[in-house]
DNA sequence: ACTTGGCACTCGCTCAGGCTGAGTGCCAGG
DNA sequence: CCTGGCACTCAGCCTGAGCGAGTGCCAAGT
């Protein structure tokens, strides 16, 4: 069947052009690959694929490239997932399974992703909403200050500062204390809101309650946590070895505008799946010369954040994706425990 | 004098070469300055300084840059400090006055003076040698957990969870909490370690007070805070048109490890003055073809951390250093504030 | 003792021209 | 539908010439 044979020259010509970083000539390509055609044939496939879309030639007469459409096609259909290697995945167990509290987990993840890959990483810290309260302390600063302290499961601490409208003394601070405990610890953060919201309305409860669990709610909401990530292996950029100057500055300016690489990780998190953004696809033009490689993580399968790396069109698909499942698994699995 | 005329040829090289990136000759030189002699003896004072070390040519017959030594002399004795426009100003102090807490002081000073100076920024977070302990807490995570939450003046929030060798109840943990909290609250960092660690050598102290205590000294030694930077506008190492794969990669690389750019910065944190250290001046390798601007910030004019930007030595120096040196007053009356 | 104009020399840079070779497209035959 | 052959294209590389900025040195002027 000659359709088939047309995507095995499309799936060589992509692992080629990949690895050598040149555009890929027909003779080539059939020594390489053990293709039994002639030279001549693949040329005629090569010369319909360039009609469809999924190939493209720098110059006249110079061997072809994949085109966007072309890697979409790739990874789509051509992709067989290269399992890690058992070397490998002792390397991310134990570079992973050192770490001490969630900081150095995303740090030590952000490091081990940008060198499986040899590309930018960039990880978002998990969300809370999954987690649960582990305690809530209240801390009187002064007669109409308090400090609100909440310690989640995930060992991340949110504290704000509360100004009060009216003094408070130290037996309503002890009464607030103990409420705020039964209502909130132990509790997802979802629950702990809720109760927290019920208390605030209900009669006995004192003045400054309502506050408190105002604050604990926009604390724990997950605006702040989920605005958070770190990307890491920048040095990868200094590959791009020829275009630098006009793609390698935007883009080290995008990976530093967090909002924006919130929006790219957002765009497409699946759980469980690896998502493939190619080239253009995505609406953030500063990113539309890469690729984006995301999967979800997070304890129990959910998908509580995202992670992934940016690179060039030109990369190692199957490598890629399956060393971002595969630390995407270990994070979400250490999450489990801890 | 004619000694003086050779150092106001340096100079003129100096600013030329930094603005223009090329090799500057004799001849735009007397045009470009008012220097009032002709090129040929503009040609013979080059000679001169080239023989002393401070010029050096690039090829035979091509203009003359400074060297390291230039520069340095440059710094040293050229300089007359360029104070900050009052647009400038008025940026500094709306651009920080607008941060909410610690984290965003120090990326709003990072965005700020890499902005400013249009180089990689990178600002050490205050140490907490000069705060003092706001209160600490003891939670009770289960018979033998026990999780020591510091709260500091500056905001910062410092936790550890505690394995305690034996199991502990709620009257001994209301003791331990009084105690912790008389010897440490209000007190200065060194000042609660010291009464700490007193208490628990005291003999009336219980068991887990030395745990505690140790747990606390290391919890408030400057470790985890002093350890932690950041490092911002690396989009403007781009500007390193020529040589790229060369000097930018391990640039990036050396960027993110924070361990050796914490001694990039401890090496020279003088307090009140401006350090600037050029090319290979230092020891850390990766930085031997770059400049390092940095001053140290803190309240009441003590260096609590140091400030900087990291360069090509071909730099701007005197705006560079006005506004390292703005951007760490300001800094330091905003730590002073808070 | 400096400074200056003049002059010969160096040498990196740019540009045009020619060659090479990889690669293509097409065609006719199997 | 595959294949071998053939003419054609064109990017990359090399080369050589010419240009011009810049230098170093020297002899004359102040």
């Amino acid at each position: 069947m000659q359709e088939e044979r047309r995507l095995a020259v499309l799936r060589a010509i992509v692992e080629d052009y990949v690895a050598t970083e040149e555009p890929v000539g027909s003779k080539a390509l059939v020594e390489r690959h053990g293709l039994n055609v002639s030279p001549a044939t693949v040329r005629n496939d090569m010369a319909a694929l360039e009609d469809e879309g999924y190939l493209a030639q720098p110059h006249t007469s110079a061997g072809r490239v994949p085109t966007d459409k072309g890697y979409r096609l790739f990874v789509d259909r051509l992709t067989t997932v290269k399992p890690m290697s058992g070397a490998e995945k002792r390397a991310i167990s134990t570079f992973l399974d050192g770490a001490v509290d969630l900081d150095d987990v995303v740090s030590r993840s952000v490091r081990l992703l940008s060198q499986l890959t040899r590309q930018v990483a960039v990880v978002q810290y998990p969300t809370l909403s999954r987690s649960t309260v582990r305690h809530v302390e209240l801390v009187a600063l002064g007669p109409e200050r308090l400090l609100v302290v909440a310690i989640l499961s995930t060992g991340r601490v949110e504290q704000r500062v509360l100004e009060l409208d009216a003094p408070i003394d130290d037996a309503q601070l002890a009464d607030l204390r103990s409420w705020v405990g039964r209502a909130a610890t132990g509790e997802l953060i979802s629950d702990a809101v809720l109760a927290l919201g019920l208390l605030a309305q209900a009669p006995p409860g004192p003045g400054p309650v309502a506050a408190v669990a105002e604050l604990l709610v926009e604390a724990m909401s997950d605006h702040r946590s989920q605005e958070r990530l770190v990307v890491g292996g920048a040095a990868n950029l200094a590959r791009y070895g020829d275009s630098f100057d006009s793609a390698v500055r935007p883009l080290l300016e995008a990976l530093e505008e967090h909002v924006v690489l919130l929006r790219l990780l957002g765009e497409a998190s699946t759980s469980g799946m690896v998502t493939v953004r190619i080239g253009a696809e995505g609406p953030i033009e500063e990113f539309a010369s890469t690729s984006v490689v995301t999967t979800g993580y997070g304890p129990h399968d959910d998908a509580l954040a995202t992670l992934g790396i940016v690179g060039p069109t030109r990369m190692d698909y199957p490598g890629t994706m399956a060393a971002v499942r595969a630390v995407a698994r270990y994070l979400s699995r250490i999450l489990d425990e801890g």
